[in-house]
DNA sequence: GCTTGACTTGGAGTCTACTCCAAGGGCTAT
DNA sequence: ATAGCCCTTGGAGTAGACTCCAAGTCAAGC
């Protein structure tokens, strides 16, 4: 039997509060663990692989509704939805991708102009 | 003198509604435009321009805490200020660059496997 | 057997960024 | 001169995503 984490050791492996790990749970982002000594939640690989999936779709500014919405079609396999949740999440990727790279233009024509300020 | 132009038409060109217009302007974020009859606002191009760089910096998930204080350096003329804001937003932009790709290979990878489960 | 420390729950509070509302003013067309 | 519409203000309300708190449980060490 593989090892298990307590819900601090998954705080600290993920940057996540505690207190953040059980709301995620409380709305259904990530499956209740199982539980040990007094109902403490001790959670297996397969959890923390889901927690890490969770974050990539929150760090590239998925609303959670939108992940909950991911997370529900794969409990149901639906396989349908989940192609098209994530194809849709591709296609908001990518606009972003698009959008911060004409603002990163536009900073860098500033901050080298700022450059030429200080030298000139 | 050169056209200007109300509120909504601002609200209009921007995609903002004229709430978050005067929201903005209340905080701090863009200037108290010049007033026409019985105290309308009268938007002029270089309003419109900053206007225009301020949703590019929140676009990009500049916090307005963080556009309000680039605002305010810019105001007081502190180039020094206004460079260091606007080379951490870059280091930031490129590091949401980066976690955009990542993602966006791993949400790829999964599509594919999704694919192959149609195909087969 | 008592303290310490991490854990539990449900619920309330906070922060950011809007979003809406009530009460009222002013231009335009009929 | 009245209807219709867009504008004004200050302030209250909302949504999303946490964040904190009180009261209590449990196991381990002294």
């Amino acid at each position: 039997m593989s090892r298990q984490y307590s819900i601090s050791q998954i705080a600290e492996q993920t940057g996540l509060t505690p207190d953040t790990l059980r709301y995620y749970e409380k709305i259904g982002l990530i499956p209740s663990p199982g539980r040990g000594a007094g109902g403490s939640r001790l959670y297996t690989k397969e959890d923390i692989g889901k927690i890490h999936f969770l974050l990539h779709l929150k760090n590239t500014e998925m609303p959670l509704k939108n992940i909950q919405e991911y997370i529900k079609a794969y409990d149901a396999q639906d396989e349908e939805l989940c192609y098209r949740l994530l194809e849709e999440h591709r296609i908001r990727i990518e606009a972003q991708m698009a959008a911060l790279n004409e603002t990163l233009q536009i900073v860098k024509y500033k901050l080298d102009h700022f450059q030429e300020i200080k030298d000139g």
